[in-house]
DNA sequence: AATGGGACCTGCGCGC
DNA sequence: TGCGCGCAGGTCCCAT
């Protein structure tokens, strides 16, 4: 699943080789991915347009337009973006003029691609908490000590904080040695300072390992990235805690798979 | 306000 | 063997 350091690891990709083509043609073998505006509309207002800058917002990639307007993939469970492209599958593919493309793939079609005028505009990024990177720990503290809610959920509330999803939010609580179902007012002032620099470094040396490849993330040139090797907890339930033995436990909170040691992240 | 559940999707692994 | 079921989870939406 897609989360910030993967997502950001495909935004440095396209960064690095899609600047400056020129869109020549858009093939839509699945219609479902085009979410906004119509088909027709999506494809006529990126013939011709020429990519001008690659951004992303929390989970979201965006691509700029030297004509003003943007794509924003959401890749959500299943999608990928590969390039240079040309295999069997693609629900969408992006030519350019040099010959090459940009192919997008999605097994469960929960991803979803936009062509807008102004991102900034859209509402889901509208809502967008903070990001990790651009916050410092005493912003993050006064955060929490509204907030009733148990630390997971909220960690993975977008609106928020933005980013991190299922698997970062238990990396990081493992890393804390926090419970995953405490309520995130009832942090010591200390417990919350670890868990921003916890949570912090963990998507820093996500990014440097280039992502997690858990379900099908891989990197813009289709090869997996290398973080799963670091995880501490995240779908290694019944496996020994790598530091104290104990098994890895999993619970449901907030309808999701949440991982956690029992004995370092003892609930109070 | 916070929480819980379902919907969207498809492939895979499990138990019977 | 083959089949049905639960599960995977980001986000939206609705009910309580």
């Amino acid at each position: 699943m897609p989360e910030l350091p993967e997502v950001e690891t495909i935004k440095r990709g396209l960064e690095a080789h899609l600047l400056g083509k020129k869109i020549t043609q858009i093939c839509v073998h699945h219609p479902k991915v085009v979410r906004q505006p119509s088909l027709k509309k999506f494809k006529e207002g990126l013939a011709g347009a020429t990519i001008k800058n690659i951004l992303r917002k929390a989970k979201v990639l965006i691509i700029e337009f030297s004509n003003g307007r943007a794509v924003t993939i959401h890749l959500k469970m299943t999608g990928q973006l590969i390039y240079p492209g040309g295999r069997e599958g693609s629900r969408l593919s992006f030519c350019f003029s040099d010959g090459t493309c940009l192919d997008y793939f999605d097994q469960r079609l929960f991803g979803e691609l936009r062509l807008v005028d102004d991102w900034r505009q859209v509402a889901f990024i509208k809502g967008l908490g903070p990001e990790p990177f651009a916050m410092n720990p005493a912003q993050f503290k006064e955060m929490l000590a509204r907030k009733k809610t148990k630390i997971k959920p909220l960690l993975m509330d977008q609106r928020f904080i933005c980013g991190i999803g299922n698997l970062y939010a238990a990396e990081a609580l493992f890393r804390a040695r926090i419970n995953p179902g405490v309520s995130a007012a009832s942090l010591s002032d200390k417990k919350k300072g670890v868990l921003f620099k916890e949570m912090v470094a963990t998507l820093r040396e996500a990014i440097l390992h280039q992502g997690s490849s858990v379900d099908n993330y891989v990197r813009l040139d289709g090869t997996p990235g290398g973080y799963v090797d670091f995880h501490q907890v995240y779908a290694r339930a019944g496996k020994p805690c790598r530091v104290c033995k104990t098994k890895v436990k999993r619970i449901s909170l907030g309808g999701r798979g949440t991982y956690f040691c029992p004995r370092c992240q003892k609930a109070p």
